[in-house]
DNA sequence: CCCAATTTGTTCGTATGTATC
DNA sequence: AGATACATACGAACAAATTGG
């Protein structure tokens, strides 16, 4: 770890000093190579480094810790450790970029409508039957109609999960993370907004046949197929989005998403 | 702001009070609406709404600031103020992400190759002719060889600038930011890496024929056109790689980068 | 079950730095 | 220049959590 910085007078600090040593910190895991579960120099270790004081020295650990690269733990044995960005953080994080963007639905869809043919593609004839039987069972879970407002929320969600799940089986880790992204951005809108509401049965159950075809296709390795179907699949569903009020809901992301 | 949370035995606090009061006031923000601009309550305040000591919630405030919905300024009108986050910050903070996955190029390239063309399908007729000038201003700046592997280097980056540029158009924020992301990515790697090197300049040159017909072809409005042209572009560019390690190099982006 | 050691978590008082008027 | 208002930083003491004996 590099000696503890004296600030000299001509070089006036731009950033605080809890962000400065944040910086070092990152810079000497790349440096040392760390890898997560590796254990950084406690408190007072970092102290001593830095010349720095202990609250100094906690404000840069929980910087490190806001963005998901380190957690902490008390104890004997205890300190801080580095740890790999969760998914789950990482879309709370890109979510609040958005937060004062006013993204629409539709911008939403046509990230997806972009992705998520070439995501059947490429999977098609790559699965396992397990993986296969996986998606199939998803599918089940919204098979009948729904009765009630709150069954179609579920079932609205239910089917977003699918394509999250579709997502999962992905080789891709940046594909994997912005099909679950959005499929998790629309479930939240789903929530918050009744998007559910009104039922469209009718076109809801084109999606659900869209996706057991889709299965189909993928078993039977026809790529082409599965981008057709899925570029059907998406412009549909689109459309069902169009009548929807557009700007998305004012939310943060929560650390916990639906999937 | 809700009163100071008094701890029950019976619940017992997950998250350190820190991230509890950085979470009660994210749901503050989203309750009263603030926009950016407006001022949290000062240090002062926060501490008798919450009832804490002053570095408890200096650290609160830090970890709004290290995801980028804060900032704070010293000094008479001073305080906390609500920012929204920034491009670089949001790219830098999704970066992290992917520092421990081993993200290769060609994951990369599957990406820009589903969604460019798709941009430029959707900007086709859309631009003004100020706009169109200054995609072909970017491209004149690697019009002739490279002859040093400096130039290369310059070249290949003003290359990628064109496409974050031409992302810059889109009106879908989605879009806007993960070609930017992308192709700030590839940036990266191409100088921490030596993309550039050895230098190719056949397969280089075909790049830039790309960009010029890409060009006309918005002018034109032609969006099938843009469309095949992107396709073929990152195809080409991606078969450029094949030869380059597979590995993306693990570095944290830095809060500056190059577009 | 309790006790002791270790390490982070929190408090409080004081002092310093910085921008505005 | 001086006063004011605010964040920034320090350091010492104490609290809480976890582990092992």
């Amino acid at each position: 770890m590099p000696p503890a910085t004296t600030r000299s007078k001509a070089d006036p600090p731009r950033r605080s000093r809890p962000q400065r040593v944040a910086e070092a910190i990152k810079q000497w895991v790349v440096e040392r190579g760390l890898r997560p579960g590796d254990r950084l120099p406690g408190e007072a270790e970092l102290i001593e480094r830095f010349a720095m004081a202990k609250s100094t020295i906690r404000e840069a650990v929980r910087i490190l810790e806001a963005q998901g690269l380190v957690k902490t733990r008390t104890g004997p044995g205890g300190g801080v450790f580095i740890h790999e960005v969760s998914e789950e953080r990482a879309a709370a994080l890109l979510g609040n970029y958005f937060y004062f963007k006013t993204l629409t639905i539709g911008e939403i869809y046509e990230l997806r409508r972009a992705l998520e043919p070439e995501l059947g593609a490429a999977l098609a004839g790559k699965l396992a039957p397990e993986q296969l039987d996986r998606l199939e069972a998803t599918i089940r879970n919204y098979e009948s109609p729904a009765r009630t407002a709150e069954e179609e929320r579920r079932q609205h969600i239910e089917s977003l999960r699918f394509h999250a799940r579709l997502a999962e089986m992905s080789e891709n880790a940046l594909m994997r993370f912005l099909i679950r992204f959005t499929a998790n951005m629309l479930s939240e809108i789903t929530i918050t907004r009744g998007l559910y509401d009104p039922p469209n049965h009718e076109l809801w159950a084109r999606g659900r046949d869209y996706q057991v075809r889709l299965v189909a296709a993928l078993r039977a390795g026809d790529a082409d197929a599965a981008r057709d179907i899925l570029r059907a699949h998406m412009d549909t569903a689109r459309r069902l989005m169009e009548g929807q009020e557009d700007r998305v809901v004012r939310r943060f992301l929560p650390e916990t998403p639906i999937f």
